[in-house]
DNA sequence: GCCACCGGTGGC
DNA sequence: GCCACCGGTGGC
């Protein structure tokens, strides 16, 4: 059929929505990894997923947004269900929501992605055991780290970026191309691959 | 006022 | 523990 023309090359492999239904995502220096699920479907024509890399430290690895022909902004299946529904013709068009995925690429450094803290300790440390929760200590480590940290020196052409407007804060970002994953894959050879 | 990003939580 | 969802908010 019609071949989505914003299916461009991306030679810097940059995580554009619809440049791989497969990336790779990596961290090394500047750079992050990670690994998007193999079978993540293209978005359907006019469509663009976007995959938006959190900054270290936060709550979760990253946000994954769909952008509709007509440039509205969807972050959940609910959100794209209701689209749909609210706009048939593209339904009639073949869209649906096995065209849409929110899974989100797996980070491969471990502590990226800040644990979520254990079981609310006491309110106010006194009456409470105040060392008994490293995971509050850690928290608040990886806290002050992110207020200190610096301004993002640039953005990686990759997973988060520009859409329109200029970047807030962010961690560096890059998505590799496929031959720069191979690469990396091989020199660390810890990362798993994922195989089907 | 808009929107990109982050935090938090409920459900599984 | 992970995932999906959505509210809040700061920067523009």
């Amino acid at each position: 059929m019609h071949r989505p023309k914003n299916e461009v090359e991306n030679p810097t492999g940059l995580t554009l929505p619809s440049y791989k239904h497969s990336k790779d995502i990596s961290q090394d220096g500047d750079r992050i990894w990670a690994i998007d699920k193999p079978n993540i479907s293209k978005p359907p024509e006019g469509w663009e997923r976007l995959t938006r890399i959190r900054s270290e430290g936060s709550s979760k690895f990253a946000d994954i947004y769909y952008v509709a022909p007509s440039g509205k902004r969807l972050r959940s299946m609910v959100e794209i269900n209701n689209y749909l529904l609210e706009h048939p013709e593209y339904m009639s068009d073949g869209v649906d929501l096995s065209k849409f995925s929110f899974q989100i690429p797996k980070p491969l450094q471990e502590n990226y992605v800040r644990k979520r803290p254990a079981k609310l300790a006491s309110p106010h440390e006194g009456s409470g055991p105040e060392q008994g929760h490293p995971l509050a200590w850690a928290n608040q480590e990886l806290r002050n780290r992110r207020l200190e940290l610096p301004a993002p020196p640039c953005i990686g052409p990759g997973v988060s970026d520009p859409l329109s407007r200029p970047v807030k804060k962010q961690a560096t970002h890059k998505v590799l191309s496929e031959k720069e994953q191979e690469s990396k894959k091989i020199i660390n050879s810890e990362v798993k691959t994922e195989v089907p």
